[in-house]
DNA sequence: ATTTTCATGTAAGTCGTTACATGATTCT
DNA sequence: AGAATCATGTAACGACTTACATGAAAAT
């Protein structure tokens, strides 16, 4: 496969709890899970009928009171197992991170090139504004759920948290030395 | 497009300091940025004949010396044009970081769940073993070049340390949280 | 009255992986 | 002599994105 298809077990997983329509699915991304992965609507009702038709969840179509029709899924025996197995798997690798702005700063060589400074600023903006959400996530979400009943939810965001932390703080550090060293050289020129 | 198809820019940057075979760019990958990036060299050789459909690179076949002919790339004025122009320029928001292993915590809902603990040790396995990997390319990438004219690859190396620490720091302090709460149940179990 | 949200899909195209394929050269 | 490396591609397929498309309900 082209990636790791993990699309259909992030379905599962949202499905274990209640039965839900693509939308509301839809929604999670939006919200909840958003923080973590991402994935376009046409791919979500894409991967709905697949697992339909491996009898992974089961589709039922009707008006549930509502005035429109909807389709919500349902998780099956099967696809609970299969997201089960899942779960409980090991790893026997790590993926590579990619990260644009790493691979921008690998092709810089020069310490006192001009562009540095302005690429960390930039994106130390970025880090430290998905920083200050996370740790509003953080609030918002454990005020209304219990932590220790959302154990993975709160370990992982308590991760995204400090490595936004770590990231801020690496951009901070390698802001201030190379101004450091523009200091340093401009004395040198001047005295 | 399907993703953000930044490898013409990598083999761009990779042919800037000279030309280069499909095969000497693609153990880059092995080696030198390939701890940042990843791609298979049907992907590169697609690629580069692209770019110099394009013009961005220029490609001359020929024996050189060797026995084998070979294919050099070389890049162009509108290659480095397209190089530049991407390497100084912003971003305005951030990708997902998508990593399987959060989003198989993210389903974990009971802090008391069995097999919290050998995930998260079998995570810290690999996230060990990657830190103790990106320490040693440290001291090996640093003693035959200098630091100061290959900055952005030593501030890269630099935060993915500081990033694998602070990976392994969260998944050893989750495991001795995880336990201390496992002891103080069986302990209030049988006091 | 108009915009936004609800709700669900199809179609085209791209990036990337996996597998297939070949032939020379160098190392053991 | 055989294995590994050098060197370069093509073909099939999958995952994902972007764009297109539609219609009702709710909100402003």
């Amino acid at each position: 496969m082209a990636q790791k298809n993990l699309l259909p077990l992030i379905l599962l997983g949202l499905l274990r709890d209640s039965k839900k329509t693509g939308y509301e699915l839809k929604k999670d991304f939006d919200t909840e899970i958003g923080e973590f992965w991402s994935v376009k609507h046409s791919q979500i009702y894409l991967e709905l009928k697949r697992l339909t038709e491996l009898g992974e969840i089961n589709a039922v179509t009707g008006f549930f009171g509502s005035k429109v029709e909807k389709t919500y899924y349902e998780i099956t025996k099967f696809g609970k197992e299969r997201f089960s197995k899942w779960q409980c798997s090991f790893q026997n690798e790590l993926a590579v991170n990619k990260d644009e702005f790493v691979l921008k700063l690998y092709f810089i060589k020069d310490k006192s090139d001009e562009r540095l400074g302005q690429l960390l600023k930039n994106q130390y903006e970025l880090h430290l504004e998905k920083l200050l959400h996370l740790r509003q996530r953080m609030k918002d979400v454990f005020s209304t759920i219990d932590k220790d009943n959302n154990y993975g939810h709160y370990l992982i965001l308590n991760h995204a948290i400090k490595r936004e932390e770590e990231y801020t703080q690496w951009l901070d550090d390698s802001l201030k030395y190379i101004s450091v060293g523009e200091e340093k050289n401009k004395r040198e020129y001047i005295d």
